[in-house]
DNA sequence: CGTCTGTTATACAATGCATATAACAACAAA
DNA sequence: TTTGTTGTTATATGCATTGTATAACAGACG
């Protein structure tokens, strides 16, 4: 899988890698189970630090992605609380489908926004 | 309208500000015309400082939602670029619904989703 | 033993956030 | 004209975040 960093963004490069791997996982090109590169390797891979690829690794590890074996390294490992989940993308959708909304996109547009999305799994 | 910060939030106060103003306009609880409190008052009103007000509102206009006048305050404008507005929501929803997917969220949950928070407004 | 793993600690520089005080020019109303 | 308001700008301080750097540790494996 291909990682790529955008060092004039102005969001964070452990996010952005943090970004990535959660599309991996939706995209089926990471699967649970798999063995993500070592914070070592990653970093020299990207190069970046040891510590930025860390904190990603720890904010998806957080965020129920991944478990942190000391003998195997980062497992992806899915740990899905729904009702949570679902709680947590309304208050982000809320947001952000009121400022497309103050830009004139209508629900439909929404809808068929999201199914171009879901049609890249 | 009513404003509230959450000051325990890890997301920043100005953000949140922006974030209110935003709902506050797709919800037609602020119409376009309408001038919001000054820097002053609304940071008074708030209990923060006039800067962190001044700085959500350079955000609102910087995103085409206000206009800031020397007579008249901070004015409701919206300036809409409808073709740019679908391709940052694109962006944005992308990752959000690869989070989704991930904790086992439907393309129909979604959509569903999508509807109820529609009725808000 | 040597090498890999995640983990932790410390330090440093740069940036972002929030506050504080102060001043300025432009406008409105007294 | 004076007074008060507006957004705007400048400077300063304290604190947290971000990213880098170097280093060390314990557990696991061949």
């Amino acid at each position: 899988m291909v990682i790529e960093i955008d060092f004039n963004s102005s969001e964070a490069i452990y996010m952005q890698l943090r970004n990535q791997i959660i599309l991996g996982i939706a995209t089926s090109q990471l699967q649970e189970g798999e063995t993500l590169p070592s914070v070592r390797q990653m970093a020299e891979h990207i190069g970046i630090n040891m510590h930025t690829v860390n904190k990603a690794y720890t904010v998806l590890k957080q965020e129920g992605f991944l478990k942190l074996d000391r003998r195997k390294g980062a497992v992806i490992a899915l740990d899905i609380d729904k009702l949570r989940a679902l709680e947590v993308l309304r208050q982000d959708l809320r947001v952000m489908l009121a400022w497309g909304s103050c830009k004139k996109i209508s629900r439909e547009e929404v809808h068929q926004l999201i199914d171009e999305i879901y049609e890249e799994y």
